[in-house]
This record gives C-alpha cells, sequence and structure tokens, in this order.
DNA sequence: TTAATAGTGTCTTTCAGACAATATTAT
DNA sequence: ATAATATTGTCTGAAAGACACTATTAA
C-alpha cells in the first residue's frame, strides 16, 4: 500500500482523533560547578505539582526548531536579537508519541537538547514563576515520560561532548583548560587528569583557539593566571576525547 | 508562561488547525555490492509519478515505533512472527515537521532508520505494485523533503558502522570476514584494506564470533574457503572502525 | 611558607595503517 | 599455471593514560 500517499490522499481532518504536537526542551548549563537542567513547576492537571520539562505546543506557522527555541527563550527570559538565546546550541533529540503519554489526548512530544552558558535565574525574567535550574541528580519524578526523556537527553549530551567541541557551548566567550575540565567533569559526573587533559585539547586542530591573553587572576586557591582561549572553527574532534570509565564493549 | 500545561489545559481540538503524524521510513539493504534504499512510486498527487520513501499514518492505538515496523512489513512483504522481520534492526532518525513541507495540511513526519539483510523484491509480496529496492546513489527527485530525509538517514547510518556492530544487520545469520567488509565498503562508499580490517574485526571484543565452520567454498574468483562467523554480543565497538578519508575536523 | 594549580615532559601500551608473505582455491 | 583471496606477520607513527616535574600564585 502506497501508506502515506494513500492515506493522505483521503484524509479527513474531522475523521481522525484530535492529534496535538508540542516540543520539550532539555535545556542543561552549568552552575557551580554542577549539571542542571531546566524545570517548570506544573499549576494544573495532570501532574499539578510536580516538575516537568519546558514546552509548549507548535504553532502553525513556526516549525519545531522554531517552536523549541521560543519556549526556550520565554522560559528563561532570554530575548532573540541580543546574542546570548543565538549562542545557545539547540538540537532535535528524539520524538515520543505512545499512546497515553498524555491522559488527556494524543501528544507527540519532539524533544529537544540545549547547553547554555550559565545564566541567571529564570524567575528573574518572563513569567515563569515556577521555573528553575536544577541539578540533574536531583532531577527526578517528573511529569509524563520526561524523565525518560531528560535521560536520553543526557545521554546524548555525554556523548556529544566526546567527538564535538560543544563543550564550549556551556563555557563564556574566553575561557580557560580548567574551566572547559570543569564542563567535562561536570557532564560526564567524573574528574580528569589536568595534564593529560590540557595536552589532549590543544592538541585537537580547531577545537580552541588562543587569544593571547592570560586570566588577570589564578585559581581560588593559588596557582599561575592560566591562558584564556576561545572556540576554534572545529565542528568535529579528530581524535576525539573518550570517556574513561566506560565498561569496554557494553554487552 | 508554563508552556505545554497551560496550553493543553485549554486545548479545544477544533479550536486548532488539523495536523498529522506520520512515519517514513529509510529502509536500507546491500543488493549486488551496492548500498539500496526502499522507494515507492506514488499513484496520487502531489508528487504523482516521483517516487518517496515508504511511509503511513501512526494510528491511535500505536506507537511511533510500532507502526514504522509495521509500514515497513507491509511494503517488504515481511511478516511477524517468522523472525525475518523482527531481525530488522530500526530506530528513530529525526522528526521533520517544517510548515508547508506537505501542500495540503501539516504534517509531521517521523523518519526511521531501518537495516535489512537482503530481501525479496518487495513487489513479490504485498500490494506495492510501486515498490522496489534502489541504488542510494541514483535516488534522487523524491517526494516531499524526502531528499533531506534519506540523506540524513545515511549519515547516520555510515555513522553507526563506525561505533555499533550494526553492519551485521544487514548480513546473514553467519557471513565471512570478506562479506562483512562489503558492507563496510558499500556504506561507506570506498575500499578497505583486507588485510588490516580482517585483524581490526577480530581484535574487538564482541563484534564477531567463530563458528567453527568453513565455507563451503572459496571465493567467485579463487582464494582459500573462509570461516564463518556470526554477530556477536557487543551493543558498542571498542575501539571503534573509524572511516578512513573523513577531512579532519570537518571545519 | 604552604598548598593548589598551570603547563610541560617522559614513558608505556594500544592501535591504525602501510606493506609483505604465505597458503589455498576457482578457473 | 594463473590469478584472486584468506589469513597472518611486521613495522612505523599516532595517540591514550599514568606519572613526574617545574613554575606560579592565593592565602
Amino acid at each position: 500500500m502506497n501508506g502515506e500517499a494513500e492515506f493522505l490522499a483521503g484524509y479527513d481532518a474531522t475523521a481522525y482523533p484530535a492529534v496535538a504536537v508540542t516540543v520539550d526542551v532539555v535545556a542543561l548549563t552549568i552552575r557551580d560547578g554542577r549539571l542542571c537542567v531546566l524545570l517548570v513547576e506544573r499549576a494544573e492537571h495532570p501532574f499539578a505539582g510536580h516538575r516537568a520539562l519546558p514546552g509548549g505546543f507548535v504553532r502553525a506557522d513556526e516549525g519545531p526548531d522554531a517552536a523549541a527555541r521560543r519556549e526556550l527563550a520565554e522560559e528563561t527570559g532570554l530575548t532573540p536579537g541580543e546574542g546570548q538565546l543565538e549562542r545557545v546550541h539547540l538540537e532535535q533529540l528524539k520524538t515520543y508519541g505512545d499512546p497515553g503519554r498524555d491522559p488527556r489526548l494524543r501528544v507527540f512530544s519532539v524533544a529537544y537538547l540545549a547547553f547554555a552558558p550559565s545564566l541567571p535565574d529564570p524567575s528573574a525574567g518572563g513569567d515563569a514563576a515556577g521555573a528553575y535550574w536544577m541539578p540533574v541528580d536531583e532531577a527526578a519524578a517528573l511529569a509524563f515520560d520526561h524523565d525518560v526523556i531528560l535521560s536520553d537527553g543526557l545521554e546524548r549530551a555525554r556523548a556529544k561532548l566526546e567527538y564535538t567541541p560543544l563543550a564550549t557551548a556551556f563555557a563564556g566567550d574566553e575561557f580557560t583548560i580548567s574551566e572547559l575540565r570543569a564542563i567535562y567533569a561536570a557532564v560526564w559526573g567524573e574528574d580528569l587528569h589536568a595534564g593529560n587533559f590540557h595536552r589532549k585539547v590543544l592538541s585537537v586542530p580547531g577545537f580552541v583557539e588562543g587569544t593571547g591573553q592570560t586570566s588577570t587572576r589564578g585559581g581560588e586557591r593559588g596557582g599561575p593566571k592560566p591562558k584564556l582561549y576561545r572556540a576554534g572553527d572545529a565542528r568535529l574532534l579528530h581524535p576525539a576525547l573518550l570517556r574513561p570509565t566506560r565498561e569496554d564493549g557494553v554487552r
């Protein structure tokens, strides 16, 4: 059968149950050295009082990418055009559409993954009274299937840090190698050897480029003033930075 | 604003334009040493006479995964329960939902990627008179945005072969190292060094396991009888088999 | 001074890739 | 016999990881 073709040729919108399409965003940032996710507090049933990923309906005149960026802007209080929101890395994660995942009607949710540099508390901007950043290891019992979505997003984020330079999306314009290492440590949940990490990062072509500048201060507990770097022009890391303690082969 | 929550609380199905959700499948197989994709011939407008990826509407009682497997079964003539269809690897690829991608109504398509061992011609089974396997390098000018979906699917497939043992999903139950190498060559579009590939495959834990058997015949143009292997229990290849001529870093 | 950090050097092991060599089989 | 293939061996260079070392700075 010519599935889609045949179906749509005879499609009558009123003959089928209503379907809604939303976007949900797994927005990650680093705060105080911990990996945090943006959550909202639900006011309405179902799951009233539960935490959930920020999200909303895809409007008729926008694609899902635009909807995700709009939702992220609404929840974080960032406004388009100032460069901040544009610097947030946003990519599609996966679509969740099992029957019953929303008790009210059939909802397909296109989930997105966002990497943001440290942002002000979302309650400051917008009307998101119940929005905040929460460490990912404390984020549980989320509404709907958002626990699964968050888990999938974290795994994707951890994998992406291996073979892309996206860790720099968590940092400011200029950063030190130590700050970059802290990002990897927060996302992967394990410490990395400082010396080997330093040499490795500088050896990957296009990962970072030096600014020629040096930080005005050393570390909080001593140490020399580190050099400053900015993101390079590589889109893939080669060779990749592989996670350490991944059990071989995953049988 | 509590995006999804607020919206859905006040959701009235008749107050919003109709939205449809379909699945489209990029089903890949190897035929005569070439990577091929399953296509259908469209009979109806729009894009009548054009080729398209097989797909169809997600029914009310099934999730998108089940819908994709059902569509694949309908187009290939494979029937569930015989093991053949179950051995096809199927994974979600990406969702496409830009306004205007279907000229009739708003359609979100959840695309899937399938790896199948060599299958009979689809015209034999089912009622898919206009369905066939076509080499991917000849598949162009597809309906809707299916060129983009196919391109995304091919890139995903090429990447997956690097760090997963999914190449074995293109092979039969038992295969030789040469056959496995031919699969890599077909998907990546470049020849691989026989000696190095052989040693590499056997050195990755859990990639393949020997059957103790030997092929009954050597190659068509001579050579010793090769040993037979089956898929091992690894779900990730470590270390990975990286593609050769990828330009460093991709700036 | 003390302790912590930045950055570099060294060594070992693993692995990728080039290349060679040998044995086996279809034609 | 000839040519193609399967399989193993050898060598070189890249790269990961463990560890050590020096220089610099905050407290």
